[in-house]
Parts: C-alpha cells; sequence; structure tokens
DNA sequence: GCAAGACATAAGCATAGACTTATGTGATGC
DNA sequence: GCATCACATAAGTCTATGCTTATGTCTTGC
C-alpha cells in the first residue's frame, strides 16, 4: 500500500514543514535545517522517509546532496482523490438530495 | 493545521481501510467490523479519529450511528494538493483530469 | 421497569517511531 | 595523506498511539 507511506510520511509534523520547504524550492540538507532547532541526523531520517514514501528525491552533487520534491508522490495522491469524485463538493448537494431520497 | 489531523488519520492502515470501506458505502459501526478482526472500543476509537479529521460524519439512527464519507474532508486534500500545482507533471492523466474537475 | 443491544469512554499496556549521541562513509581542499 | 565538511547509519531512550478489558450511556423491545 504506496498511499500508506505518503499518508504517514506527511503526518509527522516535522516533516511537513520539511516538505513544504522544499516545495517552496529544491534545498541540501543543511539548508533545511536552518531555522529548525533539528539535529542533523534527524533531518537525514526525515529525508530518508520521504523519499522512500516517493515524495522527495536526491540529486548527488558532490558532498552536497541536492533534494526537491518528487512529482511522482504528489501524482499518487492526486490519483488516489480520483477514487473518490463521487465524493467531491461540487457534486456533494446532488448526492445529499440523491441519498436524503433514497433514505425514505 | 487541518491537514495534519488528516495525513495522521488515513496513516494507519486499520483507519485507511475503514475509510475505504465507508467510501464504497456508508455503515453502521458494527457492520463495519465484520470481515475485520479488531475490538468494537477500537473500532470506535478509529472512527472518531476519523471524524475528528473531518474525513468522516456520523448520523444517529435509533441506536445506531451510521456514518459515511465526509466531502469536506477529501475537498480539504483537493485543495491541499492544489499548493503543488507546479510540480505536477502535464503528461499525469490522473492530474489533468482531476484539475478539470475541480475547476468547474 | 428492565434486559439487551449499539456504541462511547476510561484506564492500562505494549509497540512504533521520533529523538538523541556516537560513529561511519564519501567528497573536498590543503 | 589528512583534516574537514556534508550526510548516513547505529543504538538507545522516551513519548505517542493503537490495542485491550472494563464500564458507562443511550435506545429499543418486552
Amino acid at each position: 500500500m504506496i498511499e500508506n507511506d505518503i499518508f504517514k510520511a506527511l503526518a509527522d509534523p516535522t516533516r511537513y514543514v520539511i516538505f513544504e520547504k522544499l516545495a517552496a524550492g529544491s534545498m541540501n540538507a543543511s539548508a533545511l535545517r536552518e531555522g529548525m532547532t533539528i539535529s542533523q541526523p534527524a533531518m537525514s531520517q526525515h529525508l530518508a522517509v520521504l523519499r522512500n514514501a516517493g515524495l522527495v528525491r536526491e540529486q548527488r552533487q558532490g558532498r552536497f546532496v541536492n533534494y526537491e520534491v518528487d512529482p511522482d508522490g504528489l501524482a499518487l495522491i492526486a490519483h488516489w482523490l480520483t477514487k473518490y469524485r463521487a465524493y467531491w463538493p461540487s457534486r456533494v448537494d446532488a448526492l445529499k438530495t440523491l441519498l436524503k431520497d433514497m433514505d425514505q
């Protein structure tokens, strides 16, 4: 279950912040730590989780590792969402009416 | 951070299954337990988490409580996704469909 | 009223996972 | 070669949370 890894990765507040930072622009691990009170190993571990979930990908540049948002992860969420189009708001009213009619 | 509750709620495999079951059709808590080896309190607790996250809503019917997918929760995820449009690969068909449906 | 059913809440336990410090690995520069 | 930097991995600790049993609350049917 791939989606589960994605949700688990984004469920942690610290990782969520890291992901948002990367979404604003790709960065290496040290740069990501700036402004956050987090140890270097913790950052490394969080990035590994995000990477394994497919939300982030790395790119070695000498002794730096540049991290960036991986579109594939976002695509998976989007694809997952399409499974529930029946429940999307634009159709909610029609659905509500339908359900109400069916109940009686 | 509302999204965090949503991701946290879906990160648990058991809750994910419950959500999928409800997406296939609204049910009461007892019906949800069928086919799952899970205690009644555990189910009740999971449903509370899903409800607090806005993913599921309840509807009292006598001594039964009918649970159903709350479109608001899915709408929040969809809205969250739009923040990352810049990263969406144009080639992904699922995304195209999603965008088209959401923009109208 | 009272028993039984459907669900929620309480309290305690046990594991997952987020953190730490310490150490390892690979690249760069002198 | 060797010191240093950027990052990964290891190992241990502590807290969050998912589970259990026990009990409470509300509703229905007799």
